[in-house]
Order: structure tokens, then C-alpha cells, then sequence
DNA sequence: CTCTGTACGTCATTCGTATGACTATTGAGA
DNA sequence: TCTCAATAGTCATACGAATGACGTACAGAG
């Protein structure tokens, strides 16, 4: 008896056991789930149903589902690191965009999974997900994802070619240089995150296009690189700024910044008086800090919901509506980090 | 011929398929990418088939194996903020933790989300997902979760009765309480968070039964409430030390801890030496404020990891692994935002 | 009284994999 | 030569829901 209550519920609750309850077919029943009962089932049968079937507490399986449908709906996301503040607006905003449209999101940590590439593919493959954004991947893993690249959305990919939706760098850039040059800065530091990615690239090219357009150079003495460990990079930051020879300095993140008023602090530096300081990201950090900080902000919420958007245009085939690259605008949090260069 | 190509191309490559192409059975397909060809496939044979596989990209489809064999391996995460650094760190680690264990991670967002334990029921019954840590409940989310609580792993619940996982918030406090009083300081404000939980509620009661015990009182007006808002919990922080009663603030988050110092710098007051701050959650923030801040530390990891190997403990059905509240001890950091009182 | 249309349901098959039961082949031992 | 066991593989069915192809019943028309 014991034995047979434990198997009992083991097993889910079935569209037949529901059927049996209410004495009627398992078609009746999977009909009125699946919201298809329109002029199959009479609404007192549905109704009774419906009563039957929250009162056992039934759900619909979905493997069984998807497995008859084909219909899925779960996508993923992969992102370097979600730690950072900045991927977590993204991962928050797909989210939503996601769940409004009924999918859920599955998450993909692509800097602390060597094998994410692979498991990708074998997720998409076997139907566990419909689709994947992938955030900042880098060529090699673009490749390998080419043999599912119509069930991929890249954004801010290495190979522009690839991207469904990439960030106005250059724009930024342009904004940034113009700013610090405005404020009569000519010595403008560049402290870089020491990280492969297409974006920091092509961000110090559009930096180095920008000066020499005012008729400045970058001078790589001025530029330095590192991860975003705050020991890491205040060590690099104040090594930078140690030389006493730059009177501003970009960040490629807001971490990064916030390592460089460390860095300026131990050396006694005050900033913005003796450096202006911008960064990158405008994570809420970089109004908790002091002085406040000037830096590029990307709308992480339009980023990921254009994103969601996109990959499930593209999934249902809608090409249409896909194809292109979509570019999003940048803009400049002018704070109370920069200030004009002392003469 | 289009049409065709097209059609095909919707259909996933199948075990028959391989099957069909390798010259064997589906059977023997099956044994194969299982794992089980042991004593029932040669050797010979079961290479062929692994090079037949991955030359059509065949992968095993997630949903037909999870229908017959009922075991699902995607657990799912319910968080009240992903967008906050701490709950950041958690999701990373469960992640890891999962996937060393062959499970992938769903995210589901409790704050965005009206509707999240209908979801959740829903994925659980309909065998979407395993099972599901659900991190910092309030009691009316846990009792509708009941009738699948065999299946969900409470860390920090409202009810620590239903928790898997909890928190020594009172040795935290105690803690806290005995540092600052053993820096003299007897007037300490509580900037508290103003959301609905049980941690929050049972820190203050700590705090007060701290106080007690070192023969203090908590007054009411030197406590005050703010949401995680910069400027909502700025203006809060400002009125409470505006009125120049406290020499020591003990604050419910970071952020908070963040906020205070803003306000104090806006009053023209200094932390530690007019003011005093305690933080709690110890994110990477706090080390990057200035002065770094003292907080109290969660280990996000062991918490995340040690949700997870319950969970899956738990799913598995090994009660006695499973058992009891697993209570984790927290640390205070002690940094430079604290000092003793001025006499 | 038969025919047709409509409203309501059910039947039977399908999705792709896993697996217990079964068959065929080979070699060794008696 | 016959049996037993081990090895290598196949067959057939089940998992649970969805759905096109079928009834069935009844009202109204002819």
C-alpha cells in the first residue's frame, strides 16, 4: 500500500489522469490546456475541466510538449561575467523583455566556463533552449558557434559582420575626446582593460582617430592596461598617473575609474583638480563615488530588450525584421570628475 | 526542391537518423551517446557511430530523454534583485556549482516579477526544471510554494522553519554591536532597509538585544529606513545625521553604507571621525569608497554552493543529507570607516 | 423521413529517446 | 556433439501532450 502511494507520486499528474477525473478524453483535456478549445469543447465541459485540473494540480508537462510542438521556450544568455554590475542590468532587462513575451532565460557565464561554446551547441541542438544572445565573444568562439549562428544573436561581436546589435563606440569616443579636449586637456591618459575583447580595441583606435582629428597624439607611454581587480588596477593606474605627466584619464570601466581615484588619493592626487578621470559603463558606482563620475553610459535595458527582440524575430523566421545591425547610441554623463586642465 | 530543403532543415537530426547513416539500430545509437554501450556495444562499432554522430551534429534531444527518463537536469534560481552585486555573486557561484554537477541554472527574478511563484509551480509541475533556490522569500511566497516545497530550497526564508540555508545574523550583530561599543561608541543610528524581509527585521531585533545586553538603548529616532535608491536613501541618511546625535551608523547594505557617506559629506561631517559606518554584505564597493568600508561579509560562494549541493541532495532524495538548517557564519570586516567615539 | 450542417468530442498517431526483453553468434568446457 | 555463458546487437514499447482525421447527435431544411 505505503509502496504504492510512493510510486503514485512519483509519477506527475498526466493530461489522462486528468481526462479520467473529469470523464472525458485526454484530447478534451489537452485541447482546453492548450487553450485551443474554441468550438471543439462546450464551455461547461471546459469549465469543469479547468476545475478538475487545478484541483489535482496539474501542469502540463513540457518536455512532452515541446517534444510534439517543437516550440520552446527558453533562451539563453551568455555573458562574460555577470558579476559585473553592468552585465547584471543586462541580464535583468532580458529578463523582463524575455518574460513578457513568455520565454524564460537560461544563463550562460562565458568567462568562468571554458566549455560554454559546446554546451551551447549542445543545448541548442537538443532543443533545451531556442536561442542564445551572446554578449562580447570573441572570433575563435564565434566561429565555432557559426554551425548555429541562425539560433545566435551576437551583440558587440568581435566580427562586426556578426553582430545583431553593437554599441556606437566610435560615437563615444568621439564624445569623450571632445569633452576633455573642450576642457583644454592635451595630455589625456588611457588606462585599457586587459581583456580580449573587440570593444576595448576598437575603442582606443576610435580614441587615437579622435585626438589626431584635434590635432593631438596618443602617446602610448600613456596608456596602460589592466583586469578589473582593484588591486590589479590601482597598482597599473598608479603607476600611470605616478608619472605626473597626463592631466586626464579615460577608463575603459567604471571599476577602472574607480581604481584611479585610489590610485590618485595614494598619490595624493586630487581629482578632478589634478586629473579629470572618465569611464565607462555608468554603472550606479560611478554616482556612489567621490567626486561623482563622468563616464559613457549604455542603456543596458534597450541594449538587452532590442536584443530579445531581435533573436526571437529571428527564431520565428521572420528575416524581415532581422536582418541588419542594429547600432545603439552611446551617451556622455558629463560629472563632477572633469574639469578644465590647469594651465 | 526549396520547399523540401527548407522542411528538412526544421527537423532535427534524430538518433535514427545516425541510426540510419551508421548502419546500426536506434537502440544501439541510444546506448552509445548514453554512456551505456558497455558489454552491449563492441568497441569498434561504438567509434563509428560517436564519428557518425558528430559528422551529422547530432546531439540527443533534451526533451524526448527528459520525458522518458524523468530526470531533468536545469535547477532555477529565484532572487529578489539580480541588478544588486551581492545577489550578482550568488547567481555566479550557483552557477558554477550547478554546472560542476551537470545542471544548468534558470534565473528567475522575484522584484520584477508579480507573478513568479505561479511560474515557478508551473516549470516545477510541468518538469521545466528540477527544483529551485529561492533566496530571501516572505512568508505568503513560501506558504503558496508549499505544495512543491519537496522540490525548493529555501536559503534565508521568512519562516526559519522552511530555510535549507540560513544566515548567523545574530552572531553578525553581535558582532557589529561589540566592535563599535568597544570603540566607545554608545550612540549608534541604524539606517535600516526598507523592504518587507526577515533578515532586516531580524537584524535590528539582534541589534536591539545587543545593545541591551552592553547595557544600551536602541532610540527609535536614531533609526530610519530607505529603499536601495541612491537619492531615497541619501535624503534618509542626511536627515538621520543631521541631527548630530550619533557618532556610529550601522547601515543594512553597502549601498546604504554608500548613501551615508554621501549624506555626511553633504553635511559637512567626516567618516570615521565625526561618523562612524558599518555596511553589510561586503561587495566589492566597499573597498572601493573612501574610506573602505567596515561590513559585515556573507560568503556569497559557500552560501550559493552549499544551496546547491542541498538542492540537488534534497532532489535526489537522500533526505539525510538534506535534513536540518545549515546555518553559515558570517565575519565582520573591519576596515577604516570605523573609529573609536570622540570623548 | 431523409439530408445536411454545425457543435461537440474522441481516436489514433506522432514527436525522439531509453530500456527491458529477446535473438544471434562465438568460444570454451564437458 | 551438446550445453552454457558471454558478447553484440535488435525489437518493441513507453514517456505525455498535441492534433488531423473521424464519429455522433441533433436541429432545421427539403
Amino acid at each position: 500500500m505505503a509502496r504504492q502511494v510512493s510510486r503514485a507520486s512519483k509519477r506527475s499528474i498526466t493530461s489522462f489522469a486528468v481526462a479520467e477525473a473529469a470523464g472525458v478524453s485526454q484530447s478534451t483535456v489537452s485541447l482546453v490546456m492548450s487553450g485551443k478549445a474554441e468550438g471543439r469543447v462546450s464551455e461547461a465541459k471546459r469549465q469543469h475541466v479547468l476545475e478538475t485540473a487545478s484541483k489535482l494540480g496539474y501542469s502540463p508537462n513540457a518536455s512532452a510538449q515541446i517534444l510534439r510542438t517543437g516550440v520552446l521556450k527558453v533562451i539563453a544568455l551568455a555573458v562574460p561575467n555577470v558579476q559585473q554590475p553592468f552585465f547584471g542590468q543586462v541580464l535583468v532587462a532580458a529578463e523582463v523583455a524575455a518574460r513578457s513575451r513568455g520565454y524564460s532565460v537560461l544563463l550562460i557565464d562565458t568567462s568562468n566556463d571554458a566549455e560554454w561554446v559546446e554546451r551551447l551547441i549542445g543545448m541548442i541542438r537538443g532543443r533545451l533552449v531556442a536561442g542564445c544572445i551572446v554578449y562580447a565573444s570573441d572570433d575563435a568562439d564565434e566561429r565555432r558557434l557559426g554551425a548555429i549562428r541562425d539560433r545566435i544573436l551576437f551583440v558587440e561581436a568581435e566580427n562586426s559582420r556578426r553582430s545583431g546589435i553593437d554599441l556606437d563606440i566610435a560615437g563615444a569616443m568621439g564624445a569623450v575626446v571632445s569633452h576633455l579636449v573642450g576642457l583644454n586637456h592635451t595630455r589625456i591618459g588611457y588606462l585599457a582593460a586587459r581583456y580580449p575583447k573587440a570593444t576595448f580595441r576598437r575603442r582606443y583606435e576610435a580614441f587615437r582617430d579622435q585626438l589626431s582629428q584635434h590635432g593631438l597624439d596618443a602617446d602610448p607611454a600613456w596608456r596602460t592596461d589592466a583586469t578589473f581587480d582593484l588591486e590589479t588596477a590601482t597598482a597599473a593606474a598608479t603607476e600611470l598617473l605616478g608619472q605626473r605627466q597626463v592631466t586626464a584619464l579615460f577608463c575603459d570601466d567604471d571599476l577602472l575609474a574607480a581604481a584611479a581615484y585610489r590610485a590618485a588619493r595614494s598619490l595624493g592626487l586630487s581629482v578632478p583638480q589634478d586629473v579629470s578621470v572618465v569611464g565607462f559603463n555608468d554603472i550606479e558606482m560611478a554616482r556612489i563615488i567621490h567626486p561623482e563620475l563622468t563616464t559613457v553610459a549604455i542603456p543596458a535595458e534597450t541594449v538587452a530588450t532590442l536584443a530579445v527582440e531581435k533573436l526571437l524575430g529571428q527564431l520565428s523566421g521572420g528575416r524581415s525584421l532581422s536582418a541588419g545591425t542594429r547600432v545603439v547610441p552611446l551617451t556622455l554623463q558629463v560629472r563632477a570628475s572633469t574639469v578644465p586642465a590647469r594651465s
